[in-house]
RNA sequence: GGCGCGUUGGUCAAUCGGCUAAGACGCCUCCCUUUCACGGAGGAAUGACGGGUUCGAUUCCCGUACGUGCUACCA
């Protein structure tokens, strides 16, 4: 049989990292048993619907090189592909799971499962579940009679249809990464499959979605285990128990301080990213950033997420995405949930960075410079990025860590070179300038030459004057080689800097 | 509260009964570099707790604790 996954989300908002993480391994896991990758959209939530957001996470998918076989745009053999579009087909198989016993009409309003929630709750913390033990007392196709339930039905009385879940029965699935896993039957309610307004609810959905879509196996994030009994089954009573795809229920990501899963909240009050790339919320108009704008290379994104949670065992951290393909195993993938760390994240990205030949960083970096400059110069720019890549952790690094090349540095540690200033400093640049003007050959080693022949027989220490010659250059204390800048920048600019801290 | 899942340094983690418990990030020290990085060499830092099983438990089992998730006509 062929493989079959699927990434089903809800268009509700940004694209999460962790909702990166398992369309990865998805696409990890079809990609290496020939499978296919499905991208079925989930907005059975009319109320939750986000304009844009779909979108949205297709052109994350297309930044991180994760392409579905099949989706909402590209089609496929199951189409559609958006769940509100497959509206039709979901009440058959509730009503297959009414006729059967297996599921009930309740015509309960808000306000009656209010009062039965508050009324029969068992303790302080939690509130009455509609279930085995409570749905006789309400207004439903079990306790009403046959004749009562279909002149309800016939006004067109507003009704769910819900699961009838069995009493003290042990449900138990097979994890690919947990193993065995059983469950009381009692313990969960019978949750809602069809909702008021015709559509199903994401419980019902998925069962069907994923049998009529041919899913082979289903990954998804751990918060989804407690109701795994419910979808296991529903895959039983409507028939389908022989074509249950293969459950995998992934570690969450969790929040680097305190507790709890990670969350967009978390990236604004701590300072990194949680999404993919830049959402704006087109209701409060709400920018969050994204790892793409923040300066992530989509590689570095996608290795890092594939080692949050999983490890091949080797040691090994840098992969391709085919190197990740041949080694992606999901038994190996962690059963406990990982912190994120903002730090080991931008490690990766720096790593990438390294290794990514410099004519595609001078690509990747020129938008960052462009925000400060008009047009520079691609000689310069490829002549640059050698020079600084190694101290450039986030793409707009290379506008932090090579600004002063492409115009004149505003001084911001000036101290450094007035605190220790002297006649006899002032001496040796005022006729160093001059010295300058007339050297043959500009490049760094002549330019070095002529610095430490000066420097000779004034009688002054090179290790004086090069600092105060960096931060004439350069602005603060840091950057390459002071005479490989003076190269690049040209004589008259660097004449230019010099003159314009020793006339002051 | 109930139920599920989890628990190796600060963080990510290897180990599938023999451990003097890898590696990476971060941190610290030194070297290199007349700057900052990069690089190199070192260092501090780990099996939640209690019982079993076993010649031997980080590894298997059971409790406890802690963490985390769910407990909606949301996904």
């Amino acid at each position: 049989m062929k493989v079959r996954v699927r990434f089903a989300p809800s268009p509700t908002g940004g694209l999460h990292l962790g909702g990166v993480r398992t369309v990865l391994y998805n696409y990890l896991f079809a990609r290496a048993n020939g499978g296919d990758f499905i991208l079925r959209i989930e907005d059975t939530d009319q109320g939750r619907f986000v304009e844009g957001a779909e979108q949205y996470i297709m052109d994350c998918l297309e930044w991180c090189g994760l392409r579905p076989d099949e989706s909402p745009v590209k089609g496929g053999p199951h189409e559609p592909y958006r769940q509100s579009e497959r509206k039709h087909l979901y009440h058959q198989y509730a009503k297959q799971l009414v006729d059967a016993g297996h599921a009930y009409y309740a015509f309960d309003t808000p306000e009656e499962i209010e009062k039965m929630r508050t009324e029969h709750r068992k303790d302080e913390y939690s509130n009455a579940q509609y279930d085995t033990t409570t749905r006789v007392l309400m207004r439903n196709s079990l306790t009403l009679s046959a004749d009562e339930t279909a002149k309800l039905l016939a006004d067109g009385t507003p009704h769910v249809i819900r699961i009838k879940m069995p009493e003290h029965t042990t449900v138990q699935l097979t994890d690919m990464i947990r193993g065995e896993i059983s469950f009381d039957s009692s313990i969960v309610d019978d949750k809602v499959l069809l909702k008021a307004d015709g559509m199903p609810t994401y419980h019902l959905a998925v069962v069907v979605d994923d049998y009529l879509m041919e899913i082979t196996h289903a990954f998804r994030g751990e918060e989804w285990l407690p109701s795994a009994p419910v979808h296991v089954l529903l895959w039983q009573y409507l028939g389908w128990k022989d074509k249950m795809p293969q459950w995998a229920h992934l570690p969450l990501i969790l929040k680097p301080d305190g507790h709890g899963k990670l969350s967009k909240r978390d990236g604004d009050r701590l300072g990194f990213p949680v999404f993919a790339m830049n959402w704006k919320d087109p209701k409060t108009g709400d920018l969050t950033k994204g790892f793409r704008e923040m300066g992530f290379l989509p590689q570095a994104f996608v290795n890092m997420l594939a080692l949050l949670g999983w490890n091949d065992g080797s040691g090994q951290e840098i992969f391709s995405m085919e190197e990740l393909i041949m080694r992606f195993d999901i038994s190996r993938v962690h059963k406990g949930g990982a912190k994120f760390d903002f730090e080991k994240a931008k490690w990766f990205n720096h790593q990438y960075i390294q290794q990514t030949p410099d004519d595609e960083l001078a690509v990747l970096a020129r938008p960052y410079i462009e925000e400060h400059v008009t047009a520079p110069a691609e000689a310069l720019l490829k002549k640059v990025i050698p020079l600084i890549k190694d101290r450039c952790t986030l793409l707009p690094d290379f506008w932090a860590q090579g600004h002063f090349f492409f115009t004149t540095p505003e001084i911001t540690e000036r101290a450094a070179i007035t605190d220790k200033w002297n006649d006899q400093k002032q001496a040796f640049f005022s006729e160093w300038i001059y010295k300058l003007e007339s050297i043959s050959q500009w490049d760094a080693v002549t330019i070095e030459a002529s610095f430490n022949d000066l420097a000779a027989a004034q009688g002054i220490k090179k290790g004086d004057i090069m600092l105060p010659f960096r931060i004439m250059l350069v602005g603060g204390k840091y950057g390459p080689g002071v005479f490989a800048i003076a190269e690049l920048i040209g004589r008259e600019e660097t004449v230019k800097r010099i003159k314009g801290i020793i006339n002051k």
